[in-house]
DNA sequence: GGTACGATTGTCT
DNA sequence: GACAATCGTACCT
């Protein structure tokens, strides 16, 4: 990531999300540090986004999605799971990368344990493997909610020297997001590297 | 002040 | 393949 990571995320989440893929997003705490490689991960752009948190404007919940590219929005889901993405777009306009999957590549034992702390974990590929379970394997949780990813403290991500190749990643519709569905209106905002096995493969929308 | 619902996962049949 | 778990937020009265 040489050139100004912040200005890289800076533009709108459907140009951010597929230059996401392969990057590596650290979390460090005194128990030890996981690094997960990105490997799939939804747009979600702002007030003309149905399936948007930011569709109805800025809320206390949404707020940091408004806020300067870079930092992590982190959100509570059905009271049990947590979901984490990367802010996009300049500072005012609501756009978010969600981090949906990825391959743990280092701290790969910190991450089983906190992940059979709460389900069962019966491969590596399963660790990260679906939005929540990503949050869980990193340790991220609402206490990370607005930090600072570029300036990289505890939370750091670092993006890849050069964008995935095109014909390495694939695209298709948004997984469980209401409003985007039914006739029509389903865009291909969901991007992953083809053929990786850490890539979340859904049941019902 | 009350209620409906969700950017999901794990477990059971 | 289906369902329950579980709680903050948004929206309505």
């Amino acid at each position: 990531m040489s050139p100004g990571p912040r200005r890289r995320l800076s533009r709108p989440a459907i140009e951010v999300a597929p230059e996401l893929l392969g990057a590596i997003v650290r979390h460090t705490t005194p128990e030890g540090s996981v690094a997960v490689r990105l490997t799939e991960v939804e747009a979600y752009m702002g007030a003309d986004d149905p399936g948007s948190h930011a569709y109805r404007g800025p809320t206390k919940r949404n707020a940091v999605m408004f806020g300067e590219a870079g930092h992590l929005y982190c959100y509570r889901h059905l009271g049990l799971h947590h979901c984490v993405n990367v802010v996009c777009g300049p500072v005012g306009v609501a756009s978010a990368v969600l981090l949906r999957a990825g391959e743990v590549v280092e701290g790969r034992d910190l991450a089983y344990a906190r992940r059979t702390a709460r389900g069962v974990a019966r491969r590596d590929a399963d660790l990260a493997r679906g939005p929540a379970r990503l949050t869980v394997a990193l340790g991220l949780d609402l206490a990370h909610n607005g930090v600072d990813l570029v300036s990289g403290a505890a939370v750091s991500l670092e993006l890849p020297e050069r964008a995935a190749s095109l014909d390495r990643i694939s695209t298709g519709p948004r997984v469980g997001v209401s409003g985007d569905g039914g006739d029509g209106d389903r865009h291909p905002w969901r991007f992953w590297l083809t053929g990786e096995p850490t890539v979340s493969d859904y049941r019902r929308a």
